[in-house]
RNA sequence: GCGGGCGUGGCGGAAUGGUAGACGCAACGGACUUAAAAUCCGUAGGGGUGAAAGCCUCGUGCCAGUUCAAGUCUGGCCGCCCGCACCA
């Protein structure tokens, strides 16, 4: 028998699929559907073997899906707008939009390879102006609802590029390309109001019960929901202050207020006030890198101006403007209490502020309980707090609250952490905001009619800031409201904002609306979601907000887009120096008695510890390598095989090897046909030997079907090994009950190893395709077992096991169990007090 | 600091509170072969005992606890990983 030819086999059957056009999807159907979804990849140049375990997990739902009856959306496209492509026009002089779709062809043509089922048809790519013809147009509704509004903000500005930085571009105060210090700048920028679905992103998250618990988490804390009172001090220079605090309880513990450095009040001090300036200046220059952040000392400038305390106008507190108070949360100004509050300890004791304990643990004495270094947060009764001494610290806070309410100066508020998504970005590689500036009219939406609004052909990287701001002709435009000439916002989206929706144009992504609602409501909500952790929050918190902006538009029926979502780990290799000390690619290693050497001089090199792959550690390994080497069939067996699926797998090269053998031995086992009944109905005979390997076999595909059920790939994998080991030493075993079985491996191996499978099933007489082929049922009657085998424990510890009839008396296999022999020997002689009989599980005698 | 997760053979990892180590990789022994590869069969947690089958004993990071029974549940440590981080 000839070995198998992966890659013959491969190519021979993606051309199959493709002229049978197997995987696509109508849109009709009477079958349930199935929605399977995996992020997207951004077209970098090539895919990489994280893509490699992302789309083969997903191709294996499909088809498991496909297979159980349903019919499966399983799309993929491009996110294809982002910085790579500006870098390598600027860097190559290549197009941005040339040097992307080129990326794309060659990545389609990598994906193809892999034998993904894939429906082809529906494949776009954001930078297509078809794609962000539409988004313009939501962004345009979202603007008209209310949900898109335009306000200055602090940017880090770039002065010798002339552009706004990322918070990730700048390195230590100053920006990645120019090295030049930041500025800090108010532009005008382009929100969504994300914050107004802050509290319905939050409590949804308990109905999210087929996401990870920790993604949830992430998204929770990121939302940060707190609730509190909001209050005002008045000020003795007659001004009055907003605070934000969750402790009212403890505000006779007061002992100053402090305000942002980025608050207006601390602007407008430092007008008239040099020394206040500088300190300003100050704490921007140490806020803007993260490791100073960590270290940072508390510090704090006297404004001299009092606030009075809310309760005794006559007590007078200093305002402060302090470091650690920062401007995005909350008000941007706090009292600070610090014998309950740790920061605020370290503020008070640096500044030799009063520290007075409000609350007191119930186990000490208010007359002498000192808070130390140590600010005291647990719960007790409140003290030297007036009217509040005794009152525990929730009776208090409610007492507080109710008091200002009364007054007309405070409010019980809920207070986010999250804050409105910041979309404006001064790159040209995006999808252009869809607004015109006139002098009359002000800010004025492109008319839909005239979207979209089209990236310019050329893009000319060599002008500082933002080549569409240079770009005159691009940039001028006539006002849609008077007809005056005005000009265009030459801003573009964050590319966040083009991966937010588009698993919903993908139900139909020839619509001429954004979203066809009728498609959209029969696929959504994308029932298995898959991708990588570090799009925990972002990427899936943006995506559920528009998901929520455009039901409320009418454009979807659904509120959440992922029913379920799955995070896989990471790919990892092992690394390698030489003698220097260098990183060595993995690729020119080979490996020999556990050590390495270089492929070409066979020197020796260390093996470092295995970690993901990366260019910079040179431990990448090229999927095409692979597949060039063994066959899709095999990387995809490795990326399913061992590893659970949310963990971290490490890629090795006497793994794929085993891989490998495996599919030579599937073929093995399904091409010998010899003496095999042909493909058909089969009679069985009821030998033993016969009757046994069909169990395993049904057993195999009940367990299988449950772990596919679960994503369980590394127990489906070792589910097919069991079956195989079966078949393989069942050579006496019936004819038919042999067919059986290498059918029911054929079929279970389908969805992962899908070309093989298809061979194999060519091989074994079959017409059709297995792609087509039913999901294999199993015969309860089967998978029951008649005859189990007990343990017995003599206080624990095994000392014997024996069969028995399933579902036995529990008497008579008491009896049993203290007849055997390691039973009676263990006893010594000695009568059992208890005996715990565990059906068809265990017997413990106890002595 | 706060939050989440994890800790099992040489390695990846199995195990509804019920015989720990399924399945795979690597290893070792054997068969086939002139030889090798491939393939097939077999062995395998540590220690002890036995000619052998076997039997005894220890064993899931550490220490307690609950239970007839704990890798699994509870409490406390230790270690590693991830996320957020001066969030008032």
């Amino acid at each position: 028998m000839a070995r198998y030819n992966a890659k013959e086999s491969e190519r021979y059957w993606q051309g199959e699929w493709t002229q049978r056009g197997t995987f696509v999807t109508p849109n009709v159907s009477d079958k349930p559907k199935s929605y399977i979804l995996e992020m997207f990849p951004y077209p970098s140049g090539r895919i990489h073997v994280g893509h490699v375990r992302n789309y083969t997990m997903g191709d294996v739902l499909a088809r498991f899906r496909r297979a159980q009856g349903f019919n499966v959306l399983h799309p993929m496209g491009w996110d294809a707008f982002g910085l790579p492509a500006e870098n390598a026009a600027r860097d190559k002089g290549v197009n941005p939009r040339e040097w992307t779709y080129a990326n794309i062809a060659t990545m389609r043509g990598q994906l193809q390879q892999m034998g993904l089922a894939i429906d082809w048809t529906r494949e776009f790519a954001t930078c297509d102006p078809e794609y962000y013809k539409h988004q313009q147009k939501l962004f345009t509704e979202f603007y008209k609802a209310g949900l898109v509004y335009r306000q200055e903000a602090d940017v880090n500005w770039d002065p010798v590029d002339q552009t706004v930085l990322a918070n990730e571009q700048v390195i230590d105060g100053k920006g990645w390309r120019s090295g030049a210090p930041v500025e800090r700048r108010k532009l005008a920028q382009w929100f969504f109001k994300i914050t107004a679905y802050a509290d319905d992103l939050l409590q949804a998250l308990d109905g999210l019960d087929r996401w990870p618990e920790k993604v949830r988490v992430m998204q929770k804390n990121w939302i940060g929901r707190s609730e509190g009172l909001r209050f005002t001090f008045d000020l003795s220079n007659g001004e009055k202050l907003d605070v934000f605090t969750t402790r009212p309880d403890t505000l006779f513990g007061a002992s100053f207020v402090a305000i942002s450095p980025d608050h207006p009040l601390a602007s407008e001090i430092a007008k008239t006030d040099a020394k206040a300036a500088a300190f300003i200046e100050e704490c921007h220059r140490i806020g803007t890198s993260e490791a100073a952040i960590e270290t940072a000392e508390k510090m704090g400038y006297d404004t001299g101006i009092k606030a009075d305390h809310p309760f005794d106008a006559s007590w007078k507190l200093p305002v402060m403007i302090a470091n650690f108070v920062l401007m995005g949360y909350g008000t941007g100004a706090i009292f600070g209490c610090p014998a309950h509050d740790q920061r605020d300890l370290d503020f008070a004791r640096k500044y030799k502020l009063t520290v007075t304990p409000v609350v007191v643990p119930s186990d000490a004495d208010p007359k002498t309980f000192d808070v130390g270094t140590e600010a005291y947060t647990g719960p007790g009764k409140l003290a030297n707090s007036r009217f509040l001494d005794g009152l525990t610290v929730d009776a208090a806070k409610a007492e507080v609250a109710a008091r200002l309410e009364k007054d007309g100066i405070g409010e019980r508020t809920v207070n986010y952490r999250l804050r409105d998504w910041l979309v404006s970005r001064q790159r040209p590689w995006g999808c252009p905001i869809p607004m015109i500036h006139c002098a009359q009219c002000g800010v004025v939406s492109v008319p839909k009619d005239q979207l979209p609004v089209l990236l310019p052909e050329k893009i000319n990287f060599d002008v500082k800031g933002n080549p569409l701001d240079a770009d005159l002709d691009w940039k001028t435009a006539v006002c849609p409201a008077c007809g005056e000439a005005a000009v265009r916002d030459t801003d573009t989206l964050d590319t966040f904002a083009d991966s937010s929706w588009y698993f919903a144009r993908f139900t139909n992504p020839a619509s001429d609306t954004p979203v066809d609602k009728k498609a959209a409501d029969y696929w959504l909500p994308v029932d298995q979601y898959i991708g990588g952790i570090e799009h925990a929050i972002l990427h899936l918190l943006y995506a559920r907000y528009f998901t929520r902006a455009m039901n409320k538009l009418g454009l979807v029926g659904v509120a959440e887009p992922f029913a379920g979502l799955f995070t896989q780990g990471m790919v990892c290799h092992e690394t390698y120096r030489n003698a220097e000390g260098e990183w060595v690619s993995a690729e020119d290693v080979v490996k020999r008695d556990g050590k390495a050497f270089l492929r070409d001089t066979d020197l020796e090199v260390a093996i470092g510890p295995s970690e993901k792959m990366s260019k910079s550690k040179k431990n990448v390994i090229a999927p095409e390598t692979i597949i060039a080497d063994y066959g899709a069939d095999t990387i995809r067996w490795f990326m399913l095989s061992d590893t659970p699926p949310e963990r971290d797998i490490e890629w090795t090269d006497a793994g794929a090897e085993g891989c490998w053998r495996f599919v030579q031995r599937v073929w093995r086992l399904a091409s010998e046909t010899e003496g095999l009944p042909p493909a058909g109905p089969l009679t069985f005979i009821g030998t033993e030997p016969e009757t046994e390997l069909r169990q395993v076999t049904h057993r195999a595909i009940a367990a299988m079907t449950d772990d596919l059920e679960h994503l369980r790939f590394n127990r489906a994998v070792a589910q097919i090994y069991t079956l195989a080991n079966a078949i393989g030493g069942a050579e006496k075993a019936g004819g038919a009950a042999r067919r059986e079985a290498i059918e029911a491996l054929v079929l279970l191996c389908a969805p992962m190893m899908p070309h093989l499978a298809e061979s194999c099933w060519q091989a074994l007489g079959h017409d059709g395709l297995v792609a087509e082929a039913p999901w294999p049922k199993y015969d309860p009657a089967l998978t029951r077992r008649d005859q189990v085998m007990l343990a017995v424990q003599v206080n624990g510890k095994r000392r014997a096991e024996f069969g028995v009839a399933k579902d036995a008396d529990p008497k008579m296999v008491e009896k049993l169990a203290l007849e055997q022999e390691g039973v009676i020997r263990a006893l010594e002689g000695k009568t059992p007090k208890k005996v715990i009989v565990v059906p068809n599980r265990i017997v413990n005698i106890v002595v």
